[in-house]
DNA sequence: ATTATACACTACTTAAGTAGTAGGATTAAT
DNA sequence: ATTAATCCTACTACTTAAGTAGTGTATAAT
């Protein structure tokens, strides 16, 4: 039940873009450096955000990364499904035919509860919110 | 962010267990064959069970399982954590050290999130509830 | 005694996924 | 032209998951 580390990465750099919004274009090199992630690994991650629609790229010399869209159009749930695509905490949740005893499983529908309990709280979240947060408990000492 | 089959399968295996209660032991072999589950399989994870206290065996011929407590004294987070320890959305809940960030990181915060809202789905659900909702749903054709 | 079951341990295999690396092409500011 | 950035594709190493298989021992019902 572990978050791969993937998302947990793209998370932590879309909210690198989420704290920069309104300045110029953030480099991956400067996200790569602060969150300690490797640049050539964060180009593949944050092409996905990319394609998604999440963030756009500004390229060449003093080019980089914007969100693109304000920070509190952003959910997680968005971060989350471009890169792991849905949620889905069992096969049989989408794919009904997955088990011919799926009707009846008492089980399915607890993997169905876990599943919707993690789409809510992602859902609940956005960019915004998480810069919010930042921002009041340590007064914007976040980039250090 | 799937849950693993092993978790899946010894929750479908304590299930059945579940809808015996009451009844002579349940045989691996019987759990196996309704489940689809190999029996050499099972045999590793109801050990998992039997070691966490949550199931019984009784030896020998007519031998079996049964459950160790009343299905409503089980909670489905208890087998949940006997299979695969805490729920843990990263590893940085855990372990603040993990990430010299962890204090301002308002990624970790998100998974805390997470990780509460499955823990809670886990914990409020107990074998008897499963048993209650299938007897209901299907009038007991569940054991076919 | 025979049979059916749990219990214990080890070793192996196979497949899939995760995480990361590498090299070069393209684009735009200067 | 040079530099700093994105973009794209392919490759590799590693780990984990999900079994399978085997060989037995212990226990209890019949």
């Amino acid at each position: 039940m572990k978050l791969s580390t993937r998302t947990r990465y793209a998370v932590r750099a879309i909210i690198e873009l989420a704290h920069n919004e309104g300045n110029q274009p953030l480099q991956l090199r400067v996200i790569a450096k602060r969150q300690d992630i490797s640049i050539k690994y964060l180009e593949q991650l944050i092409a996905v955000l990319r394609s998604a629609g999440l963030v756009r790229s500004i390229r060449g010399s003093k080019g980089g990364y914007v969100l693109a869209k304000e920070p509190s159009q952003i959910k997680l749930s968005d971060v989350f499904h471009c890169l792991e695509g849905n949620v889905n905490t069992a096969e049989c949740i989408e794919n009904k035919d997955y088990c011919e005893r799926a009707a009846e499983c008492a089980a399915r529908q607890v993997w169905a509860q876990v599943q919707q309990a993690i789409e809510d709280v992602l859902q609940s979240i956005t960019l915004q919110d998480l810069v919010d947060n930042t921002k009041n408990d340590k007064n914007l000492n976040y980039q250090i």
